[in-house]
DNA sequence: ATCTATATATGATAAAGGTCATATTTAGAT
DNA sequence: ATCTAAATATGACCTTTATCATATATAGAT
């Protein structure tokens, strides 16, 4: 059995990785296979052995995204809950995100996924849920007495960036999410 | 000359009808040309008599979909400012927007105009302003004291149909719909 | 050192779709 | 009725790209 157990694994990983950075910023049919593969310096042949098709990979992308998210990332123990979230929210709102540090799915392929199939469709919900998830807990005493308000945040932050991404004027983006992040405070309050 | 000066013209308009429809329901490149020429029972032939090539028409289709949108619609005579910009926003945050009716290319375009070239993000933010500017026109008295404090609601909104035309489980976009509608009236108080 | 299963690379195939050259049809002007 | 410029249709071309078949290289086991 030639390659050690893991080299494998590595090689899917690179994979993934190249997919989850290309896919987020130019979406499904503007990324090639063949780009992927050479991003991690590989040639379209070995894809195959790792996935069975561009869909698929998108799919795989999107999850393995998921779980390496910066809302994923656990909090540091000497942060508090609301430090930590305000941290995370002001990130998300941010010029780097927008510009494509770690970005987000759920905000850069919003519109992407709609023709996607129904794995990738999933993930996508999945991921949007545990974001909610995620502030939610994080928000602790200072979340939303009522649960569902938090969708109207994450949909105010989602499409914050997602609008931003298309706006050249960069004073107008700073605008958006300085407005965006002064929003969050009055909706979570306390934090 | 054969045929009615006017013929051209309609033709030209009739391509953007079904221009706008489609590629606002699949984005760019899920649509072909020739697609939307059938959808306007003409041939892929005749297409490059009306536009130099598909991305103009992606533009052109951007742009006019902005005059014909609802919230371009004039606001009739017998309805109050106020009574009048509660119907678009509830119209907005609406199932049946979200399901394709009179789709807004804000929302159901998104991330798709990140692709596409300077001339097609132009129209966007275009129509973008003009979202931002119309709704404060309408509040009126009840707009925010800070007028940039409108680009969350308008992030809130694009993005509350963007993600929900991703979901699903359609009684969590009602929530999510539902939960919009809510921080809209609190942040347009006497909406 | 050699053997071999597995990973990777190379080359080929085929389908899709944007674009254009050419043929055909249309309806107003004469 | 006929003529003609403009609109539309048809057929072809060519590029791109996903996918697969085949060849090669790799590294662990012997």
């Amino acid at each position: 059995m030639p390659y050690s157990k893991k080299h494998k694994e590595r090689t899917r990983k690179s994979i993934l990785e190249s997919a989850q950075s290309l896919f987020s910023s130019k979406g499904f049919s503007a990324v090639t296979v063949n780009e992927v593969m050479q991003d991690c310096s590989l040639t379209r042949g070995a894809f195959y052995a790792h996935f069975k098709s561009k869909s698929e990979l998108y799919s795989e992308a999107l999850k393995f995204s998921a779980t390496n998210s910066e809302l994923a990332k656990m909090k540091p123990k000497e942060t508090s809950s609301k430090e930590w979230l305000s941290q995370l929210l002001n990130g998300y709102l941010s010029i780097e995100h927008v510009n494509g540090e770690k970005p987000c799915p759920l905000a850069f392929l919003a519109t992407d996924i709609v023709s996607q199939d129904k794995t990738a469709k999933k993930a996508y919900a999945h991921t949007y849920k545990n974001m909610n998830k995620i502030i939610i807990e994080y928000a602790g005493a200072d979340a939303p007495r009522n649960k569902d308000d938090i969708l109207s945040l994450t949909s105010m932050i989602i499409g914050a960036v997602a609008v931003s991404r298309t706006i050249e004027d960069k004073s107008l983006v700073k605008k958006i999410l300085a407005s965006c992040r002064q929003q969050v405070r009055s909706m979570l309050d306390g934090i």
